[in-house]
RNA sequence: GUGUCCGUAGCUCAGCUGGAUAGAGCAACGGCCUUCUAAGCCGUGGGUCGGGGGUUCGAAUCCCUUCGGGCACACCA
């Protein structure tokens, strides 16, 4: 229809091709201002009129078509009334289609997401929700897209702090400890020893030496460095089970530690290494950047050195076309030096295919997160919270409900995952739980809520069938038109999402979606005697359903039938 | 100090590749369940888009400046 629109006009424009027409065709915000506006102050420029006249001339060169039924001029804007049953059968066919919002944009290509990437022997806090989420929904969100997609876990298993670690183990902790509380108890070791090393500052020097016997291979740490590391992903493990992430890669910092070597090796070669300070940097003042630290003056790596590795090693493995990395944007800097180095190394794709996808940090009640001061709240303690207060809900307004424990779960993990990616990635969240436990209006139970309305109608409608011969005129309400509106955006919606790497831009349509449906509902009668009206209602119903369904699984959040 | 991000209604935020009267939700108040799920819908109040300049026919949006806040700035990740 858009498309059909962009002709008419480019027939009687000499000034712009159809491409530019359709970009710049848009749907207006409000259903009275028409189904399709076109705004003249592109061409007001180039043809040095107003564009009011303008527009008014292009309507009177176009004339009466049979597909509009009104051309309206509304200030500088050319609003466009197409015939209702068109307009209606336009959009609602295409969504009727299996594949409605999905592309063929990434046929071929290959996208590498680094998410999650929890720090081993640390515990799963609210921190790491955001990564997890979005990354799963980026995955979700390139896939859909026809991308194939690489889900790498980039553990944080290798570094100084298991030097640490090894240190507070060997003076104060013992196997039976570890073993009952995991990662906990790890974690109190781990706390332990900032509190000791700063009494004795040679404890530091301790560590950093266990770490580097674990660089040449020691048996002793390596054994233990496994040990820590098992215990933290059996761990996370259930986390990602109750969360429905997975990921196709759990090759942490440490499975790159045989290729530190040579990346530097690479390094040295293209004469890009200076010593400072006993330690070996790359030095970016030239890109107005502090040096980018690859060797320490001990001779161990960091992960400056194993994000080079793995850049150079996904590469290899995967040839893909964009490697994202969704981290906080604490990050920033040491990703841009990243960056920078593989591009000086003369690789050309590291300056458009390697992304840093940053996110605002997360505090807790104004505070900073701090697992040294305990003040955390760990990931699977709000997502079982959230699980438990839906319980409660459910009891209270339907205590019928079948299969109530699987439907808490799907809403209760579902507002956690909605609550994380509602808002732009890059805002700062302070976490809290009033708002986290509040389900009422723009939330992921509401979406939900919206869905399983749909599916309530539908279940009402056994001989209904999706597909039939539609009477689409019968479609004219003013809420029923911008419900229309709404449903066409979705393929779009998706594309903007994936081109701004922003789950939000998902979340944020569902809700608009569920809103139209929910006055659509709120004045329209669904299932009346009428069969034309009934079936055309309930076709729209049925695409309602189904796009709230595929856009929420782009979120990684499922919708119960019934709530 | 340097860099970077953020600042829009009481609160949380959309809108930011310049365009129609700046929109939602929460909170407050008032309505709507003998017909498809009230976790819903409708209505009311609430705004110098942090301040000041500039570019433009047109600025919340772009540029400069200033204020406030977050984060980063090499041997942690």
């Amino acid at each position: 229809m858009k498309a059909k629109i962009a002709e008419l006009i480019a027939a009687n424009v000499p000034d712009l091709s159809v491409e530019d027409i359709t970009t710049l065709i848009e749907i207006p915000p409000k259903p009275e201002l028409g189904d399709f506006a076109f705004p003249c102050f592109r061409l007001a420029k180039t043809m040095r009129k107003a564009p009011q006249m303008i527009a008014a001339e292009i309507a009177e060169k176009i004339g009466s078509q049979d597909f509009l039924s009104e051309i309206k001029v509304e200030g500088a804007y050319l609003n466009f009334f197409v015939n209702k049953d068109m307009f209606a059968k336009g959009i609602l066919t295409n969504a009727l289609d299996e594949n409605y919002g999905s592309a063929e944009d990434g046929k071929g290509k290959t996208v590498c997401i680094d998410y999650s990437s929890p720090n081993v022997a640390k515990n799963f806090h609210v921190g790491h929700l955001r990564t997890t989420i979005i990354g799963n929904s980026l995955y979700k969100i390139f896939s859909k897209l026809g991308y194939h997609v690489e889900r790498i876990n980039h553990l944080g298993d290798w570094g100084t702090q298991f030097g640490k670690l090894i240190v507070a183990y060997k003076n104060w902790g013992n196997e039976d400890a570890v073993k009952e509380r995991g990662v906990a108890e790890l974690m109190e070791l781990y706390v332990k020893f900032h509190e000791e090393a700063e009494k004795n500052d040679s404890l530091n020097d301790e560590a950093r030496a266990w770490f580097v016997k674990m660089e040449q291979g020691d048996e002793e740490a390596l054994k233990i460095w496994q040990w820590f590391k098992d215990i933290s992903l059996q761990e996370y493990k259930g986390t990602y089970a109750l969360l429905g992430v997975d990921f196709d890669h759990y090759t942490g910092e440490s499975f790159y530690r045989d290729m530190t070597d040579d990346i530097v090796g690479k390094l040295t070669e293209a004469g890009l290494l200076t010593e400072s300070e006993g330690a070996r940097v790359v030095k970016l003042d030239e890109y107005d950047m502090p040096p980018c630290l690859v060797v320490k003056n001990d001779g161990s790596s960091i992960y400056a050195t194993r994000d080079l590795a793995a850049v150079l090693y996904r590469k290899k493995t995967f040839n893909f076309d964009k490697c994202l990395y969704v981290t906080g944007q604490e990050q920033k800097l040491h990703f841009a030096q990243v960056f920078k180095v593989i591009e000086l190394l003369g690789y050309d794709w590291a300056k458009d295919s390697l992304v840093h996808i940053p996110y605002g940090l997360v505090s807790l009640e104004g505070a900073k997160l701090s697992t040294r001061n305990g003040n955390v709240i760990y990931a699977e303690d709000i997502l079982l919270e959230a699980v438990a207060k839906i319980k409660e809900i459910i009891e209270e307004k339907n205590p019928e409900l079948p299969d109530k424990d699987n439907t808490a779960r799907k809403i209760g993990v579902g507002a956690v995952l909605f609550n994380d990616l509602y808002n732009q990635r890059i805002k700062d969240v302070s976490f809290k739980w009033e708002k986290l436990l509040n389900f009422d209006g723009e939330t992921g139970p509401y979406v939900q809520y919206t869905y399983a309305r749909c599916a309530s109608i539908l279940r009402k409608q056994e001989d209904f069938a999706a597909g039939a011969d539609i009477d689409y005129a019968a479609l004219s309400e003013p809420e029923t038109i911008d419900l229309i509106k709404e449903i066409s955006r979705f393929p779009q919606v998706v594309k903007d999402a994936a081109e701004r790497f922003e789950p939000s831009v998902v979340a944020r349509y569902s809700v608009a979606l569920a809103q139209s449906f929910n006055k659509f509902y709120n004045t329209v009668r669904v299932s009346v005697e009428e069969e034309n009206l009934r079936k055309a209602r309930l076709t729209l119903v049925y695409i309602t359903k189904k796009i709230i369904h595929d856009s929420m699984d782009l979120l990684g959040i499922e919708c119960p039938e019934q709530m």
